[in-house]
DNA sequence: GCGACAG
DNA sequence: ATCTTGTCGC
């Protein structure tokens, strides 16, 4: 089972909070995962109103299948403000409870958001990963930082830019829709995480594992 | 000073 | 993130 390794006392300011980020982001690992990726985790959040009651849900798939094999559900509370670059304060403590509920212990994390794409190059999958030591990757729906627009076919990309560094790629998951934002978490490469994303997404822009979590969140906030 | 800013 | 109708496409 998953076990977080580094459970930090949660910030209460953003100083704290960065703080927090530059300590652990030497601790991102950049190797790849060796063994081969059977199952993948989809994580994500539903809030109701503005903030405050959420719902974490995680759920595990066979990728050869992208039927589920696992899942969990958290109820919880927000834990710090919404504040772009902190993002992880907010959802990452309900998301970890999530995690070490599974029974199935997944080869790779599929965060909401960003993973190195990150204004200190330590966004939610970097987070997630160095505390529970679990591969994981980070596929945003919104860019953080400049791309060109990939050619317009399924598997096209282009580089993700931030402070002239390349920190992860846009990603053509379907032709005729918006690309996805895809950045390495913890101990896993760029090329493996964009080819796991497309054999996760083979009919919609987004990856099955974070359809079906935010679906499952979704139905548990009613 | 003004705009931008993961979910 | 969430609030929301109709509409286009498979």
């Amino acid at each position: 089972m998953i076990r977080v390794r580094d459970p930090h006392p949660w910030p209460t300011t953003e100083a704290e909070a960065v703080a927090i980020q530059e300590r652990l982001r030497p601790l991102v690992r950049f190797d790849g995962e060796p063994r081969e990726i059977r199952t993948a985790a989809g994580l994500d959040v539903a809030y109701r109103d503005e903030s405050d009651e959420l719902v974490a849900a995680v759920t595990v798939l066979d990728v050869a299948t992208l039927s589920v094999v696992d899942s969990a559900v958290v109820r919880g509370k927000a834990e710090f403000p919404y504040v772009p670059g902190l993002f992880a304060f907010r959802e990452a403590p309900s998301l970890l409870q999530a995690l070490a509920e599974l029974s199935v212990e997944p080869d790779v994390l599929v965060c909401d958001g960003q993973g190195l794409a990150h204004p200190r190059r330590f966004g939610l999958a970097c987070h997630l990963g160095v505390l529970t030591d679990v591969p994981s990757i980070g596929v945003g729906k919104t860019a953080m930082g400049h791309y060109e627009p990939p050619g317009e076919e399924r598997g096209a990309w282009t580089p993700l830019r931030l402070d002239d560094e390349v920190v992860g790629r846009a990603l053509r998951t379907q032709r005729g829709v918006k690309p996805v934002f895809v950045s390495v978490g913890h101990r896993f490469t760029l090329d493996a995480a964009c080819d796991l994303v497309l054999r996760l997404a083979p009919k919609y822009r987004l990856p099955e594992t974070t359809r079906t979590a935010d679906h499952l969140g979704r139905s548990a906030l009613r």
